[in-house]
RNA sequence: GGCGCCGUCGCCAAGUGGUAAGGCAGGAGACUGCAAAUCUCCCACCGUCGGUUCGAUUCCGACCGGCGCCUCCA
């Protein structure tokens, strides 16, 4: 089994990973709020989770991926409740929404998408644990909180004990029920606006909701014990998400949490952050109607480390469109071919390897890529070469395999039949035109064909065709 | 105010103590009826100033510039 280096927020440092039970890995993955459309920034550490997945693969583990849907929250209820509704007619639209976006960006499919409302005796069941445990104290108003002083490790993930909170930081308005200001609410005791929109649950403690943080602790420990190998998210999870969770986890089993943590940067935007409060959100399905496959985001987010930050600029997709309609091409050509030469099959194997290298080093997706695009121009270079080695062509396909089985970037072929009888019918005029060496007719129809973003290729087998 | 990250070709972006991957765009050529695709060739001395070193883009310091977290947040 080969080495698999990933830095861990935990220790600050690359370091060895490996499932406990060295096969399986067992990971969480922040999902989204389903309140609204989740815009390419969350889709970009949503795509550091796939390439994570697909890449644990190919080191030969299995994973057992969970990802949360947190569908009872501030602001859903804030929606339900300004539209008259119950929150599930906020959190079902939108929840259909980031599955068909996600299938759009080819993120595949994780083992497991729990919802928090559908878990409330779960997490009613760790609050008790932590009341027991002495860690947690229920206020006046039935509301729970975990007491941070009483949980020596608050801080680690973050590094907390080097921090300051900076004078005069806005402290929570519901303070006063708080033994400490930093305290945070495990369940929160129910608001009329609860109740009127479904977001109130019976408890112990009478009726309330989960905290944010309390649906991950106990999702988590439901689906992959209380102790699992690797949690990973948005870096602003950091604080206060992930050091909560791991105080309400740990503080109730006395056990490790997650052994490894690991968070993705930000997508930017003209320089700035792309948050929802900042304006300058894009979507999938804005991106789609720009004509951006999915497989061009996917270029686009790959071509850069991971814990980097990435600006989206205005040429940005295109760019990545035009990169990913390479692979696309030498996808078709590769599978048409017949035979190549030797070296071809040298420059596969060499490429193999250097790929598994750089995702194998904390996941170097930028490295991974250029290992990639050097292949291409390798192999169409043997193609055009000629050849008569057939073993050689089948090793070039087993290396893409295995390089686009992680990246994923031959966009989608045509599937307009319309379009597509109509094109095919403009091709034979065109056919017909050169065959009488009439080259302005057929230059014409070229033309027609452009008009409408439709490129042709002629080649030795025919005349090809596709969307620019 | 505290903590952290970044500054590499026109644009995006890897990387290394010994003279810098890849993509996009661009230039020249081959191929083509013309194109497209493909191939060949060309296209950067790594923010500034110091220091360490035989040698720094890569280490250290200062400065300038940009971003993020500390508060709901991928």
């Amino acid at each position: 089994m080969p080495e698999f280096r990933l830095y861990n927020t935990l220790t600050r440092r690359v370091e060895s990973f490996a499932p406990a039970d060295g096969h399986t890995v067992r990971m969480y993955t922040c999902g989204p709020t389903v309140y609204n459309p989740a815009h390419l920034g969350n889709f970009r550490t949503f795509l550091f989770e796939d390439l994570l997945r697909r890449t644990f693969r190919l080191v030969g583990w299995q994973v057992e991926q969970v990802m949360n849907l947190t569908d009872v929250d501030d602001k859903i209820i804030r929606k339900a409740a300004a539209n008259g509704e119950n929150i599930l007619q906020v959190t079902e639209p939108f929840t259909a929404l980031f599955h068909q976006d996600r299938r759009y960006l080819r993120i595949e499919d994780a083992e497991i998408y729990p919802k928090a409302t559908e878990h409330i005796p779960e997490m009613i069941a760790l609050v008790e644990r932590l009341v027991a445990n002495d860690v947690a104290y229920v206020a006046e108003d039935g509301s729970v909180y975990f007491a941070i002083d009483r949980f020596a490790d608050y801080g680690k993930l973050s590094q907390l004990d080097k921090r300051e909170v900076k004078a005069g930081a806005r402290v929570a308005q519901d303070e006063y029920a708080k033994e400490n200001a930093q305290d945070f609410a495990l369940w929160k005791s129910a608001k009329p606006e609860d109740e009127a929109t479904g977001a109130a649950w019976d408890s112990p403690w009478g009726r309330g909701r989960p905290g944010w943080h309390l649906e991950c602790s106990a999702m988590a420990m439901k689906y992959l014990g209380e102790t699992f190998d690797l949690h990973a998210g948005g870096i602003d999870l950091i604080f206060p998400h992930h050091e909560d969770e791991i105080a309400q986890s740990e503080a109730a089993t006395g056990k490790q949490f997650a052994r490894c943590w690991c968070h993705g940067e930000f997508l930017l935007t003209d320089g700035t952050k792309m948050a929802k409060r900042v304006g300058n959100v894009t979507n999938v399905v804005g991106m789609r109607e720009q004509g951006i496959s999915g497989t061009a985001y996917r270029h686009f987010v790959f071509s850069a480390h991971y814990r980097k930050q990435l600006n989206l600029g205005e040429e940005s997709l295109d760019q990545s469109r035009a990169a990913v309609n390479r692979v696309g091409a030498f996808a078709r050509r590769l599978a048409e071919a017949t035979a190549a030469t030797p070296v071809l099959a040298e420059a596969a194997t060499r490429a193999e390897q250097l790929f598994l290298d750089a995702l194998f080093d904390d996941l170097n997706a930028p490295e991974a890529m250029a290992v990639l695009f050097t292949f291409i121009t390798e192999a169409n270079r043997e193609l055009d070469a000629g050849g008569t080695d057939t073993a050689a062509l089948e090793r070039a396909r087993a290396a893409f395999r295995l390089m686009d089985g992680v990246l994923d970037l031959v966009p989608e072929q045509e599937t307009d039949a319309e379009l597509g009888a109509w094109v095919e019918g403009r091709l034979i005029a065109r056919r017909e035109a050169r065959e009488r060496r009439d080259f302005a007719a057929a230059d014409a129809v070229r033309e027609e064909l452009t008009a409408r973003g439709i490129l042709i290729e002629d080649g030795p087998s025919g005349t090809r065709w596709r969307r620019g």
